[in-house]
DNA sequence: TGCATCGGATACGTTCATGTATCGAAAGCC
DNA sequence: GGCTTTCGATACATGAACGTATCCGATGCA
């Protein structure tokens, strides 16, 4: 459960009312923190840099949150719910299309930004350091497989196909993921990287589901869907 | 390709005679450097540290390296060249079992070593930012591969399958592994996530794979490879 | 064993980031 | 529009890490 933020700034006491602009330089601190944490890595970034970047002196990051790492967990789960609705959203826009052009088009929905990759990276690594932190990972992928899961096996669904084990192939989705991102960023220009990274992901959706005996028998593929 | 050993010590002019113990500091160095940023992070690990780790002063440190982002890739380097030989021997030792038992006994051998990852994912995040960093990334993950290929493709033809992509099938096989490494650590008192990790190997390997049409005519497995 | 070179220890000075305490301007309430 | 509260700016003190210059014990060679 994320911090409510009133507690974050408590200087002396709570305070009584709140302003419209804490919103806002709260907002644009987490910002310029994504930035600097990806341009400078978050153990070499500083507080100043961070406060330079979004406008403000380092008053402003003191009154806003405690440490450095507060301020990497707060945009971190921002970040990471932010990019959780995209992912919901982008899923909504092509249920109805076939899996190869469902995948291509989720895929690009969700293009790999390398400024969030090497950030959250970063933050994965420190996490397992942190036993805390760990658990808030934990329930992050919690929340992104139960996000795509649905959508996913209905897809599968309307396709002919019976999921055995959501479960794993939760996994093996966000496994898949992830290390194709890397190879994305690593050779950002290589397109056989982006068709392999599809590739594979149809795969393990293909892997991961049998065909399954028709109730209503369904219109007769045109191809198989392997 | 990397640094000469000489080059990289050079204070005035290259020593002319270089005596034993300098061998054993450097390696003491490289050893403390993983544990201290395996603990504490790169960007946030001190020259101290890893000085007062290795039983040293910062006096030895200045000496063998130039920086800390020298000292970063140089273990870099030795310790993945290190994991690339155990993965060789631990490939060598498995040749003949069925792809079950042999997936299994590979992923035993090649343990997810949390200190190690942590390293390396910093380190990749860290190459992100450095493009001849990036190509060094690059270089050591063909290696793996060009390690690994064949191996893997040699025991599925043990097995009656033929690779028809083998490039393909290496990515597949690092993305798996990398991806599903993180969760392994996130959760490392789980059964099941080996279990997974295991199943997605052989799904990988059966998915990029296809029965060969036989030469000679294979044994008769008593069970189904899949 | 004596001697020249090497390699790590020590002792600086400097820079930089931190956190706090205080001040003044902006924002909300009447 | 005056008054109070909030919030970010400023100033300051402190500590930590850095990199270098120098010294002296260790090491290898004859």
């Amino acid at each position: 459960m994320p911090t409510t933020p009133e507690q974050a700034s408590a200087r002396h006491a709570a305070p009584q009312r709140v302003t419209a602009r804490r919103g806002r330089t709260r907002r644009r601190l987490l910002d310029a923190a994504l930035e600097v944490f990806a341009e400078t890595g978050f153990g070499r970034s500083t507080v100043e840099q961070i406060c330079e970047r979004a406008g403000y002196t380092r008053g402003a990051f003191y009154s806003n949150f405690v440490s450095l790492d507060e301020l990497f967990l707060a945009m971190w789960e921002e970040r990471s719910a932010r990019m959780l609705d995209d992912l919901r959203a982008a899923l909504a826009d092509v249920p109805s299309a076939p899996p190869r052009e469902a995948v291509q088009a989720a895929l690009a929905a969700i293009p790999v930004e390398d400024a969030w990759y090497r950030v959250s990276a970063e933050f994965t690594a420190h996490a397992l350091r942190n036993p805390s932190l760990r658990d808030v990972v934990v329930a992050r992928e919690q929340a992104i497989q139960d996000t795509v899961l649905p959508v996913v096996v209905a897809a599968l669904e309307r396709a002919g196909r019976r999921v055995a084990d959501p479960a794993a192939l939760g996994h093996a989705l966000v496994a898949v993921h992830d290390g194709t991102a890397v190879q994305v960023l690593l050779e950002p220009d290589a397109a056989a990287v982006h068709e392999r990274r599809a590739a594979l992901f149809l795969n393990v959706l293909d892997a991961y589901s049998t065909p399954a005996p028709p109730d209503r028998p369904p219109t007769a593929p045109p191809t198989s869907p392997s």
